[in-house]
DNA sequence: CGAATGATTGACATGGGTCAAGAACCGTGG
DNA sequence: CCACGGTTCTTGACCCATGTCAATCATTCG
């Protein structure tokens, strides 16, 4: 429900995830140039809203640390939620085009986010060319995300669309967890159920279920798993196990 | 099976969609730059393949007439199909950060494209720096693509499935299309099914049942249909129809 | 015209949806 | 720290929608 709180410092060169962010397309000297057109740590509290289907879009937002899932609302009543980002991710990038909000984002977790506007990333991209090139770059990237997302969810059974669902979140993950075999699910099973087109008591039950066949531990908190056998994670994401 | 021919012709000008293509954001002096750059006019005849996974992409592609399926083949044989794509739109986006297909692509139809490097769009946009946010523009149009037809299989019945499926494939066809409830499913049934994850047999009851209740109506040949209760086609794919 | 491929329809089995109850978890207040 | 209520997750029982298998019909192409 709370909004953004006041940006804390602006300073991308200490920022973790500046070698994949826009400072690694510009000179250390210039780097001043993108701290002023920034916005720069912003936080979010879980369930505080970042924008909403249909309002104006003018920013992307890079995810410093935390989760969001972004959702259409039907106007009967009815949610489908539409992605997942993590840390590292850009959010709205679709909305670039249009200009408006397509969905609406929420907090999962208490996040740290920056935002750029449009309008100012043109400027910076006339200053530095090759800003161009990393938009390219990373839009080609938010694509082949997004159709391996759709691996999830166009496979028949509910099994198989879990265990790719989590094979994908692992990977995603890996690149800044220190355990590769750690999953931290920050969404509510009802999210992934809605968002795999399945029922919230189905996926229980597949959960159980890759619990008992030992290929993934749950810990303590619902949230947190680890992959044990990774081979037959696999074997069930294709389809060739039941 | 049978490759592309050669090329007929070399002209952007004529060609119908210019508007929305990248002749469009260079100036018409200049325009000839675009055609020493461009593969026009490449022919495709049905089920010809366009790449194949794994290889390395250097080119991306605008179907000027005709359409594509992409699909990856998994090590078990099973084949996920994961976008059409008809007149007018970009193939392979998605492959500009890796440098290799992620998927392969084959024409459902015979068909026609256009074909330009990446390396060679680079060396435009250098020249055209205006041809950057095109770019930026195509690739937010079809990430919300991508979103878009993510919600037709994240929906648990079959026949919201369907309808959504229906209800956006008219929209993109509608661009070109005179009459605005005609839809032309260049696809196979089984393509369909495969793509919305359901099995063939469950795919053509809905059809017939959507049929029977009269909003949509199937033409002599089973990919031709039109929208007759439009309204009622929509209350389907939200799901508060049964 | 006939074979091959693709689409439809029927009969049956089952995976997964629905409804209902119970267990685990979380935040709040004492 | 524990007690309490609300929320979220899990489990069970039941049944329907959809998958599977098989036969038939339609369409395409030689």
């Amino acid at each position: 429900m709370s909004g953004p709180n006041t940006p804390i410092r602006n300073d991308c060169d200490e920022c973790a995830l500046a070698s994949r962010c826009f400072p690694a397309f510009i000179s250390v000297e210039k780097r001043f140039r993108v701290t002023q057109i920034i916005t720069t740590n912003l936080t979010y509290d879980k369930t505080a809203l970042l924008y909403r289907q249909g309002e104006k879009a003018k920013h992307i937002y890079i995810i410093k640390f935390g989760s969001f899932k972004t959702y259409i609302s039907n106007p009967n009543g009815t949610e489908y939620i539409n992605g997942f980002y993590m840390t590292g991710d850009i959010i709205n990038m679709e909305s670039v085009d249009q200009g408006i909000h397509l969905n609406s984002a929420s907090a999962l977790e208490n996040s740290m986010v920056c935002k750029v506007s449009f309008l100012r990333l043109t400027i910076l991209k006339d200053e530095f060319p090759t800003l161009a090139n990393m938009a390219i770059k990373v839009y080609s990237q938010a694509l082949a995300l997004s159709q391996d997302l759709l691996k999830c969810i166009s496979k028949q059974s509910a099994t198989s669309r879990l265990a790719t669902f989590l094979l994908i979140i692992n990977r995603r993950q890996n690149i800044q967890n220190q355990d590769p075999d750690k999953i931290y699910l920050s969404m509510s099973r009802q999210d992934i159920a809605n968002y795999l087109g399945l029922a919230i008591e189905t996926l229980s039950r597949v959960f159980t279920r890759l619990n008992e066949s030992g290929c993934i531990i749950k810990h303590n908190r619902h949230s947190d798993l680890s992959i044990h056998d990774r081979d037959l994670l696999q074997r069930y994401a294709s389809g060739v196990e039941n």
